[in-house]
RNA sequence: GGGGGUGUAGCUCAGUUGGUUAGAGCGAUCGCCUGUCACGCGAUAGGUCGAGGGUUCGAGUCCCUUCACUCCCGCCA
């Protein structure tokens, strides 16, 4: 026996009463009754009550001391009576009567309470994260990260998987995120960047035969955090195979998210095959590339409706006629919805700083009508097409927008969240995977109005590659898939190309020469002309795995040291000022902009 | 870069139409209490009402500026 414990605090049970026994741990709670104090104390595996009375010695100095104040008990293990076992903790049928205890770790007054269950303003959260950690929650959390990192980690391993590390230190990417720099001392003048991800690399991996890799690899982007993004840096199942299709990287992936969510969580998994829908049939159905399949609302296209003579919506009308399109969103039996509900949607989407939502609910009197402010400027033949075009019922509801494409994909993917939330459609207790395919290789830049990738521009085009029509880059479809689940992107992958003449081609059509191409993507490019192999991959990502494992709508929640919105951790006041030596031997000086 | 929310004691929060000395619970300190498990009871200390400016006889409260945190848009192939 070790001088700090013979037992955990999580340890004691009926069968040891009478003994003795030496436990350590954090004082969680005291309760004082003046002649009789019942001290609580928690280690990482549970509490075990600590029992002392005046009788002793150590009475006095034990009633003073401070909560969280690391101590070590010696004492007896006492049965306790009937009424008093407590059912909420394990060691419940039993305490410790205190004979004699030591001051490990003393502890200041504390900036938070550990031992509640009560929400704290992240600020001092992450300041004081070693104290927010103790907490059951989300100690409970790290520890659930722990244990699905080393699940994935066996899958991989007991299929055939190598892990492997890649470079930390390596070179700028072009494409992509903003890289986060690194000055070299040996090189004056040059950068390194961390990589945003091990794309590259993992590639090469595949080029160097290893034909399995996977890495629970940290990607660092230097982009604006979200509530489900972490600022600067996350983690990445990353993981590549050679000479595979689509479908193996889909079996591979699929089995094991299947596994560890039905591993680590009792939510259900609505489907255990995860659906395929390609990209075209998302944006059109949900508005959206990470629709949420929890929600059922549907969105459909009713333009043509616009154009009958019948219908009087002249504002749309109009809108239509310059190429504008109508698409609607139908919430089944509505119809006795308060008025409340209709406006505080549409107050909802002008607050979205969209032009409203306009709504109508079907009824049948005589006839069948519309009723709700836009409801007369339908004809009962146009409210029929619209209801065989959408599957509306009488008695449903239908909420329509009328924009571009691009605006309407977006309010209505929106909408599509607002409204089942206000409808309370979803349900929490259940996952929806599903996959997202045949995304196109290229896409316009709004902007520029130039042909750019839309995704990974060393994804393999799809077809056969002697008869792609590059005349029409836009039509071009990739091998290129994402994993979504719950509407939470989890992932995004690819089969890739693996062909240098190929690569060119398709480069030179989002305006790179062979020249450019040679420079920025030299490492690639070059292996790929000494024999590469067919490979594809994926990357899941861990955090967001965990975060809904977990059941927590924060990235933070799940993550050990957190950064907060600006990048910044308050704990450890990074980033912070270097002094003047340090920059000079990087060759560098600060110039800020005001 | 833009929009929304929040900011009052160490922590969580209340604070009415602008009106006396800014309150409560937890925590801290002190006292009482031998069966609690959010123990109970009593007392004490603890405040730049995020900061700065303005309006007013009077500002936690109204106005302007600014800062911090957070959510969202942009951004993240």
């Amino acid at each position: 026996m070790n001088k700090y414990r013979s037992h955990t605090c999580n340890e004691l049970r009926k069968n040891n009463v009478g003994k003795s026994i030496v436990i350590s741990g954090w004082i969680n709670k005291k309760r004082d009754h003046g002649n009789l104090l019942f001290i609580d104390l928690r280690d990482n595996y549970g509490i075990t009550q600590c029992i002392i009375d005046q009788e002793n010695k150590n009475f006095k100095e034990l009633e003073k001391i401070q909560l969280e104040t690391v101590i070590k008990v010696e004492g007896r293990v006492v049965n306790r009576s009937k009424e008093t076992i407590n059912k909420d903790i394990e060691t419940g049928e039993i305490e410790i009567s205190i004979e004699n205890f030591t001051v490990l770790g003393t502890c200041k007054e504390l900036p938070m309470p550990v031992f509640t269950d009560q929400e704290y303003a992240e600020e001092i959260r992450l300041k004081y994260r070693y104290l927010d950690l103790r907490r059951k929650k989300i100690h409970e959390n790290i520890i659930l990260r722990s244990k699905v990192i080393s699940f994935i980690r066996s899958e991989m391993n007991a299929i055939g998987f190598l892990e492997f590390q890649t470079p930390i230190l390596t070179s700028s990417s072009p494409e992509g995120a903003r890289d986060f720099l690194v000055p070299s001392r040996l090189n004056p003048g040059k950068f390194y960047a961390l990589p945003q991800a091990p794309q590259q690399f993992k590639q090469l991996i595949m080029v160097s035969g290893f034909d399995k890799y996977f890495q629970i690899a940290p990607c660092f982007r230097d982009e604006d955090a979200r509530a489900d993004r972490s600022p600067g840096e996350f983690y990445q199942l990353d993981l590549e195979m050679s000479f595979v299709e689509q479908e193996d990287v889909f079996k591979v992936v699929e089995e094991l998210l299947i596994n560890t969510f039905k591993k680590f969580s009792n939510k259900k998994l609505i489907s255990e095959k995860f659906p395929r829908i390609s990209y075209a049939d998302a944006m059109a159905k949900y508005g959206s590339d990470k629709p949420d399949l929890r929600n059922p609302l549907i969105i459909n296209d009713i333009t043509e409706v616009f154009l009958r003579d019948d219908v009087s919506f002249e504002i749309f009308k109009k809108l239509v006629k310059s190429g504008s399109q109508v698409r609607c969103i139908v919430t089944k039996k509505t119809k006795d919805k308060p008025r409340s509900f209709f406006d505080n949607i549409d107050k909802w989407a002008k607050a979205e700083g969209f032009s409203g939502l306009a709504y109508f609910t079907l009824e049948k009197n005589n006839e069948i009508s519309a009723k709700g402010p836009v409801g007369k400027f339908f004809s009962k033949e146009s409210l029929e097409e619209i209801m065989q075009k959408t599957g509306a019922k009488i008695g449903d509801s239908i909420f329509l927008a009328c924009n571009n494409q691009k605006e309407l994909e977006n309010i209505t993917s929106l909408a599509r969240e607002k409204i089942a939330n206000d409808l309370d459609l979803i349900d929490n207790d259940s996952f929806a995977f599903c996959w997202i395919v045949d995304y196109p290789m290229f896409e316009r830049d709004e902007q520029t109005n130039k042909i750019k990738f839309s995704h990974n521009p060393f994804s393999m085009p799809q077809g056969d590659l002697d008869k792609i029509n590059f005349e029409k880059p836009l039509d071009i479809l990739a091998y290129q898939y994402d994993i979504v689940c719950n509407g939470i992107e989890l992932s995004s992958g690819a089969i890739r190309n693996h062909i240098p003449d190929l690569m060119y081609k398709l480069f030179s059509i989002a305006g790179y020469d062979k020249k450019q191409v040679n420079e920025k993507f030299s490492g690639m490019i070059n292996a790929l002309s000494y024999g590469a192999p067919p490979h594809g991959g994926i990357a899941p990502g861990i955090d967001r795995i965990v975060m809904l494992l977990a059941n927590e709508k924060n990235i933070r929640e799940v993550t050990m040291f957190p950064m907060n919105q600006n990048a910044q951790d308050l704990m450890m006041s990074a980033p912070s000022n270097v002094n003047e030596n340090q920059l000079k031997e990087l060759n560098l000086s600060l110039k800020l902009k005001k």
